[in-house]
DNA sequence: TAGTATGATGTAAGCGCTTTCATTTATAGC
DNA sequence: GCTATAAATGAAAGCGCTTACATCATACTA
């Protein structure tokens, strides 16, 4: 690989204006850049990134923590922060945080250790006094799907009890008044809040929540199978579900059927995240969208708005849910 | 951060001494060992990465390029590799090739520019040409889901072929007749190999296949719509459908459900992948399995092996596919 | 025309590490 | 106790860049 030093020789140049062609800013007269151009373009040179970032104390990356690598959500996630980054000549580096606290220090550390500019977080189980502290320091950090109050700016976040509400408010209008819930893990904040959306919405319509139709699963598929096999097992009628995610929503689905009861004409069910799968599964999914491409896409946005001066870009920190009806909810006088 | 200068002045000792202790390969005794060790502590040294990379001229990361960053596909492959090389370790740097040349190319030039020690490539576009002198340069390269015969060596690879004659023998074994074939993009290796699987298959039973029944997607599942619309507006009967892969078959059955083609009963269909989503379509789809966490995880050995001497590992360049038998495909008497 | 901005380029000192080679210190042999 | 050998440590030269700061040429001011 040819180094600036061959660059400059070969163009007559000294290293420094080799470096100021590369960095495009410093005044360097056009002939003399159009010899270093043409050198480089000679030698087949590539600038050594790793030098680069040593010497500028810039690397050009984001660091990105996510929980897991693959899932549908973050594979949105990681696909609209990195389109946003390449168009913007920067890159991403990342690490998986499986959930675990432990591992999510471990991955932040791993990405500031690689010199990053700036970190997407993605992060679950560590806690926010880490957080505020961590970015305290000097490394930029940016939150998705997470709100902390003392780190608004630095938040791009759903407004998860909004889209709680949402879902329960659609079987509410539609007749329900038997509802069910199944909630993702409570000390999880999303799955909290969109538990509250939908006790709101209950009391809005003065219907008071029997816990006994509570379930609380680990937003796995597998694991709304097992809530809905409980909530069946207790005998109460219910003739709506509400689901905290999508995932769940398609276990609990698969269980109605084999149970015999029909989607939605015996129960109408609303899932959360409009994932992937919500187009596939039968019948279709009613949910609630999470925008979390676009969201991924404004966590890079706020990294090279304010790290990389790319002052033009507007910002916007909450993202609101919308309801997108399908196949599996219906009116209960219709069903 | 603190430096290493730091480290060396709080322990007493020299540059080189906390440098060996990190790399704990060389002789240093143990009391200085000690030393280094709790200075690092004290201070919370973390070793630059950048700065080792730059002076060792190994960066402990592998550049991954994959075609996108989303997709169940990928966000499985990705997940395999990320494991792996964790584990070890070492780290990923993740790029997307978009199935085009020129985005490929300039993935791959991009992580090389970012000094990884090896890449593991899993590109569509570019030719096998490019991918043998890049080979055969100093960089090692690993290659996912291709087989180049002069680089065997370094390809992981699933024998697509085989898959698509089981798709194929299974339903023949099952007593269709008329089959239709719903192929991938006939540019890539792997499109072809399956069809070829399924002619092999056709062959074998002494069935002509009629190529009216075939038709040509791009493994969308909008294709997949597309197509078995074409499929069936030619008015020739076919009681089952081969898809080159899962997403198709996905979209297929939804057009075969609104035509009122009841599946298995009137269509058997069989997909190809065996993505999570297989398992959430209703019927739930009988396919071929593809085994990419694991192979992803293979072609981290392969770097681990080659690259950073973990010589214990055992490599396996090809893999075989399973049929996985749920419920899309029927027997035509029980039909 | 000397005096001074101004623009273009060069010089050289790092960035935080690794690694070769030289030097010092401990261990052993007799 | 003295040398021969090995083990532990230090000194210093880079790795390929960026970036003050210095220098030099040119253009402009009065």
């Amino acid at each position: 690989m040819a180094t600036i030093y061959q660059v400059s020789e070969l163009a007559g140049v000294s290293l420094a204006t080799v470096s100021r062609v590369m960095n495009n800013n410093a005044r360097v007269s056009e002939t003399t850049r159009n010899k270093v151009l043409a050198a480089m373009e000679q030698l087949g040179y590539r600038p050594n990134s790793i030098a680069q970032s040593l010497a500028s104390n810039r690397s050009n990356s984001v660091g990105i923590l996510v929980s897991e690598l693959h899932g549908p959500f973050y594979g949105e996630m990681l696909s609209g922060i990195e389109n946003e980054c390449r168009a913007a000549g920067k890159h991403v580096i990342i690490a998986a945080g499986h959930s675990e606290e432990a591992s999510e220090k471990d991955g932040i550390e791993f990405l500031i250790s690689r010199s990053c500019d700036a970190l997407i977080l993605h992060v679950e189980a560590v806690s926010d006094n880490y957080l505020i502290k961590l970015a305290s320091g000097n490394m930029p950090v940016v939150l998705i799907n997470r709100f902390i109050p003392q780190l608004a700016d630095n938040c791009i976040s759903l407004d998860n009890e909004l889209g709680g509400y949402l879902a329960t408010q659609k079987l509410l209008q539609q007749g329900h008044t038997q509802l069910a819930y199944m909630a993702g893990p409570m000390w999880k904040s999303d799955a909290k809040d969109r538990y509250n959306g939908h006790l709101r919405a209950m009391a809005e319509y003065g219907l008071s929540f029997n816990p006994a139709l509570l379930a609380e699963g680990d937003f796995q598929d597998s694991s709304g199978s097992a809530c809905m096999q409980q909530l069946l097992a207790k005998g109460i009628p219910f003739t709506a579900l509400v689901c905290a995610n999508d995932e769940m929503a398609a276990g609990a689905m698969e269980v109605a059927r084999a149970q015999g009861l029909n989607v939605p004409q015996d129960l109408s069910i609303v899932g959360f995240d409009n994932l992937i799968l919500a187009r596939y599964i039968y019948p279709k999914l009613t949910t609630i969208d999470y925008p979390i491409g676009e969201m991924g896409r404004m966590a890079a946005r706020w990294v090279l708005k304010n790290i990389y001066q790319q002052q033009a870009l507007q910002l916007k920190n909450v993202f609101q849910p919308v309801l997108v009806c399908r196949d599996s909810a219906s009116s209960i006088a219709a069903g």
